[in-house]
This record gives C-alpha cells, structure tokens and sequence, in this order.
RNA sequence: GGGUAGGUAGCGAAGUGGUUAAACGCAACAGACUGUAAAUCUGUCGACUCUGUCUUCGGAGGUUCGAAUCCUCCCCUACCCA
C-alpha cells in the first residue's frame, strides 16, 4: 500500500475538526503507517437503534471516507450490544430495547445508507455483541474498577444532571466503558466521533492504556445543526435531512434552512476541496438565495444524481413558486368495500365522505380534532378549492383527487376499482 | 433504615377545594409578509357523535354537592443523615 505523506495526510485530516488528541501521536502512527506499509484502523461507532442517516451522520461519515481514500482501514462498529441494553444520553425513561435482531436488522441498514459516503468494498463492519456479549460478571467488574465516579462525573453530561439532581442510573456509566472495550477490542488507532463523544473516545484512550495497548487519537468533528437553525441535527428533534430521503424532500429541507448556516453546510456536508463550493460561498452576501439554491442541488446531487438534483430544483419551483400539485403524490385508495377496523364504510353506491374522516385516514391529520383545526384554519384545499366548511364531504371517484394540507403536503385519493 | 423536597399536557413551569381542559414560556402546526431564510404579526395546540359531551394533573382507594388541589396506602426521583 502506498501512503501520501505524512504532511499531505494532516492535511486533509485536519480539516474540519474540533480537535485531535493529539496532532503528534497521529503524526506518530501516520509515520509508523508509512515505514511499515500498515493501514491505521479507524474506528466509528454507529448506533443502530436510528438507521436514518442524516447529514449530520455524514459530517463524521466523511471524515472515515477521507481516512479510507488515504489508505487507512475504516471499521464501523453496530453498537447491537449496547442498544440492547439503550442509550443512556437522553433522559428519556426507557428507550425501547431493540432485540438482537432488530439491531442487527439496523445495522445493515445503517451500512448500506453509509456506503453512500464509504467506500463499502473498504469497509470492515463489526458487531460489539460479539465480544461485549461474551464478557462474564466478573470481566465487567474488572473493567468497572478502572474507572472512578469522580472521573465518570467528569463528563459534561452527568455533571450537569448531577448537578441539575437528576436520576443517572448506574448503567449509564457502564456505557462509556462498554464503548471503551469495543477500542480495546480493536486495538484501532484512531476513533472518530461528534464532539459530544470526546467522553466516550478518551475513556476509550484511557482503557486501551490500561491494558497495555497503544491509545488511540481521538478526533471530534462538531455536530451539524439541523434546518431550524438552533439545536443540533436529529430524527427526533424533526429537523434532520436524511440520505433516504427523495431529492424533492431533500431539497426543499436545505432551502429551509437559515442563511447563516450556508456556509457551515458548505463546510461540513460537501466533500473538502469541491471547486463548486467556492462558487457558492462567494454567492452568499450578494445573494444568499441563489447560493442557498446552488447548495441544495449540491446536496441532493451528492446522494442521488445531478439529473434528480435538477428535477427536485423544477419540481420545487413548480410546487412553491408557481404553486402547482406536484406530479408523483403517492395515491390513496378508498376500498369501497367495507373493510374491518375502519370506522369508515363506504357503500358502492355513495362515496361522498366526510373529508376530515379523509383527512385522518390518509394520515394528514392525527385525530379528527386536528383535522377538524386544519380546516378551521382554511389550510386544506381540494383540487386547489379551499374548503370552508368542517362538515363538508367530498365526493370521491376512481379519477384521483388532490388533498392538500397546509402548503407542502400533498395527497392523492381515489376509490379502488372494483368488478 | 431515618429525614427533607418533589412527580402537572411534547418539554420547562404556574396552579393548593368550585368561572381550571388547566396561566405562562419553548417546541410544534396553520395563516399574513417573504426567498419553504431571518425578523415580525395573528390563530391553533386532550378527545369525541363539537355552540355540547367525555377523559386527563405518578398509581389505587377515600372525604366532599364539587378535588390537580384535603385524607390513606402504594410507586418513582433527588438531596441530607446512617
């Protein structure tokens, strides 16, 4: 295997993080790498307990890609071991505990929605259940006796729930641990990580010292904020972008994030050294729209292609600039047979129904009462008429009709043929 | 084991016998204005057979015409003492 250099490798692997600890040990193994001809292991830890891939994932995502172009060996971790037990940051009562299987189902998702940024083919992919399920009560309380709980409170994290008197059950700080065999486990050189890791990468560090084996570098990158602007990218706070998303989707999401974020989406989800990006940032104080514009293609060309990149830009300014139903809504269809566990019957020979009983069906509203508020409100369109009336019915027929809740969700219904 | 303070809607937080489906803030949703930006303004934000009805304030009982509010028991959390 041929390396770049040592100062060519710094290079890239600077850019964009918050900190290396520390610049000279990876010099260190960057060098040691390079008269050996041995790859370094790069270790990233996934949990599989969210197999939705969002940009935020991608940030640390490609900082692994980078270290796999220079030749270095990445290995994604399944934390299946760990979600079994669930995930202590939060203070969510109990997360749901995923069975073996679920995580393991997880993971592959979580692989496949990677490769999108790894090269899959230079990807090794590892289950922490295998040697953390293995461990014996006696192993745990061997591991569990390296660390203290001054040094556990050390943590940002429970020192404020500490502080704040909130519950952290003892497990919680087998987790930290756990994390840290996976390291002693690998002997990895290098772990990555979202700055809210640095924790868990230097106990990691710090066990792998313990039992006699080189400690790895720990490289935070900082966390990507999500499209409100405020709180960091996550599914459950509703202000992710995920890889699974459709072009259409994914576009719009960028467009709705805050101008002053374009440049840190520049930064941190576009590969470095893309010549486009320069382009985008010189656009940002004269018009921030059409650099805003410029990104979001970017974006969604780099998860599916330029040519669904431009189709998501047309379809965008058809839906929002020219206020037009969008072409491929997902059709609903009404079984005018009567079907078991549905309040709504529909006799053959009428199916005119009450559209907030369609609204709720459908899925466009969570109860009737909601959908009963949309209406009030006057956000819901029938074939581009706004319906002032809650009790209205609408007449459905197999030609579909076009539901519109609010001003970015579309529906499609119709009745189902039947002979 | 003993003591103290707590457990209210997605979150935070008022409310300590009746006009309380429960103030206020955040988040969310809808509308106006826009560039699906920011800022601002307005409305909504338990459910339903919706000008009314029903179910909520850790859980189960009880007192009362009436309870989130009073009593009993239980569960949970934090802190202090042991």
């Amino acid at each position: 295997m041929l390396f770049p250099g040592v100062k060519e490798q710094l290079d890239i692997i600077v850019g964009n993080t918050v900190e290396i600890i520390s610049v000279v040990e990876l010099e260190q193994k960057l060098l040691q790498s390079l008269k050996t001809g041995q790859p370094l292991k790069i270790k990233l830890g996934a949990d599989p307990s969210r197999p939705d891939l969002h940009l935020g994932h991608s940030v640390v995502l490609r900082k692994l890609r980078e270290f796999q172009d220079l030749g270095h060996e990445a290995i994604l971790i399944i934390g299946d071991f760990t979600a079994m037990i669930g995930d202590p940051s939060g203070k969510s009562k109990t997360r749901p505990q995923l069975s073996a299987e679920e995580a393991r189902e997880n993971g592959l998702s979580y692989f496949e929605q990677a490769s999108k940024i790894l090269d899959p083919e230079k990807a090794t992919i590892c289950y922490n259940a295998d040697w953390l399920g293995a461990m014996k009560f006696a192993d745990v309380v061997r591991l569990s006796s390296h660390y203290t709980v001054a040094r556990m409170l050390e943590r940002d994290d429970f020192e404020r729930r500490y502080r704040a008197q909130e519950p952290i059950s003892i497990h919680e700080f087998l987790y930290p641990l756990a994390q840290g065999m996976d390291s002693v486990h690998l002997k990895n050189d290098v772990e990555l990580g979202g700055t809210d890791q640095k924790f868990n990468l230097l106990v990691g560090r710090d066990l792998q010292r313990e039992y006699g084996i080189t400690p790895q570098v720990c490289i935070t990158m900082p966390l990507l904020v999500g499209t409100a602007g405020v709180e960091k990218m996550s599914k459950s706070l509703g202000n992710a972008i995920c890889f699974n998303d459709s072009p259409a989707d994914m576009y719009g999401k960028v467009l709705s994030i805050p101008d002053t974020l374009i440049e840190t989406y520049c930064k941190l989800v576009v590969p470095q050294g893309e010549e486009s990006v320069t382009n985008i940032l010189d656009q940002i104080i004269e018009d921030p729209r059409t650099a805003k514009r410029l990104l979001a293609k970017k974006i969604v060309a780099l998860y599916s292609s330029e040519a669904e990149a431009e189709g998501a830009e047309s379809h965008f300014d058809q839906v929002f600039i020219h206020k037009k139903a969008p072409e491929n809504i997902e059709l609903f269809l009404f079984d005018p047979e009567p079907t078991a566990g549905t309040s709504i019957t529909i006799t053959s020979s009428d199916f005119s129904l009450p559209l907030i009983d369609i609204l709720v069906t459908i899925g466009a509203a969570t109860s009737k009462s909601d959908a009963r508020r949309m209406i009030q409100q006057k956000s819901v369109l029938v074939d581009e008429r706004k319906i002032e009336e809650i009790a209205e019915c609408i007449e459905l027929s197999i030609e579909p009709k076009i539901i519109r809740a609010g001003k970015r969700r579309f529906f499609k219904v119709a009745v189902k043929k039947t002979f």
